[in-house]
DNA sequence: TAAAAAATACCCGCTAGTGGGTATATGGGC
DNA sequence: GCCCATATACCCACTAGCGGGTATTTTTTA
């Protein structure tokens, strides 16, 4: 019996163990239905004429129709279907030829439930929402764009006080600046190197040799 | 003309170089009186008998005598000077040597203004001030006397999400248990790794192979 | 079985750091 | 002189993380 004010989910995986997994993960959630699963991509195509489904639920890996076929499919037909892409793997093409398809969410297959529940929470207020992993990926992809050189000389330095386990505060007492300062080279520095955090800095650091 | 308020500085370093830079940097401090500068470790014992100082500082490396015997000398003839230490390098035996003798503070050569002005007042209530650098090689001795052992199964696992650049919240998530508990996972990390920092973390993480 | 270690989890208080943004001064190139 | 890049520095709001600590449960060890 369909709840009216629930979200309708469409599970499609070849893998029986997912599906049943993504079942058992949302059987108990009251904000959302699930209306139908299958192994078979060609199959969805055939049921979702038939079904109210507003959040499609696809691995990207199948073999009968990739993810990505899949998803342009749906996106032509039935445009008001938001589509959730499932990987094991963040692998930086493929994300981008599904986002180019036109998924609205994209998560790895080993985050936890919560992840889940978030990315459909937000799929259903017609948002988007990409994991961390996923974000991560894509910001690499991104860094891997641009060179190393477009870090100024002032820039490095910093990195390499931070790397030195050095405050914001003490950093700005070395150099003779404001910590004001220092913490606008910080925010500068994440955004040239694509980084969000400081473990990613340092190892953005150690890759290009900067330290 | 001594200022009764103020705290008497002497100071003893084999380059005359350092001491005119002390004496540039600290000579407008009105809080602090310079009563003495030598490069002679022996001419401050027969100094310090003449004069009224609170804190000595003091090179660790003279020719004529090492900052670790005048300390000695220092503490055994007069207990109420402080001894503020100076040197170009934070070596670990050193440090350990100095502390034994009875400094009150130790600070590196390289560090700014604003850092000896903290020793200094530091030392003038009675505390006891030890630079950042001082301070963290003090913890890898500690740390080196560890066996990467004593880190538990789950430790190990939380360093290396942590490596991945995962929130406190986002491990909780993956690992099923409260963030609060995460938290304490960290707080034990650090205390056995001996590391103040996610940056000092990540270090020994790779020097130890855990990541 | 008792003791020790590990895992879990909370309380409290606090701030370093960050995200969003704006702005000015300086130096170099054209 | 203009434009651009870099360096400097601030405003505001906010919270993730951390330091200090306590405690209980579970698991492991002897």
């Amino acid at each position: 019996m369909e709840n009216m004010l629930s979200t309708n989910l469409f599970i499609v995986d070849d893998h029986q163990l997912v599906v049943d997994g993504l079942r058992s993960l949302l059987n108990n959630e009251e904000n959302y239905t699930i209306v139908g699963c299958s192994n078979q991509p060609k199959e969805v195509m055939e049921r979702l004429d038939e079904l109210s489904v507003n959040i499609l639920l696809t691995d990207i890996n199948m073999p009968e129709m990739s993810g990505v076929e899949l998803t342009r499919y749906v996106k032509k037909k039935h445009p008001h279907i938001k589509v959730l892409a499932l990987s094991m793997f963040g692998e930086r093409q493929v994300i981008k030829e599904m986002i180019d398809a036109g998924i609205s969410g994209y998560i790895l297959k080993n985050t936890g439930k919560q992840e889940l529940l978030e990315a459909l929470d937000k799929l259903a207020k017609g948002q988007t929402f990409f994991g961390e992993e996923v974000t991560r990926e894509l910001m690499k992809s991104f860094r891997n764009n641009d060179e190393e050189s477009h870090l100024t000389n002032r820039e490095i330095e910093i990195i390499r006080l931070i790397e030195c386990e050095h405050s914001n505060k003490k950093i700005a007492d070395m150099l003779f600046i404001s910590e004001r300062t220092v913490e606008t080279h910080r925010k500068n520095i994440f955004r040239k190197t694509c980084t969000q955090s400081i473990v990613g800095l340092l190892k953005y650091a150690y890759e290009h040799k900067i330290i």
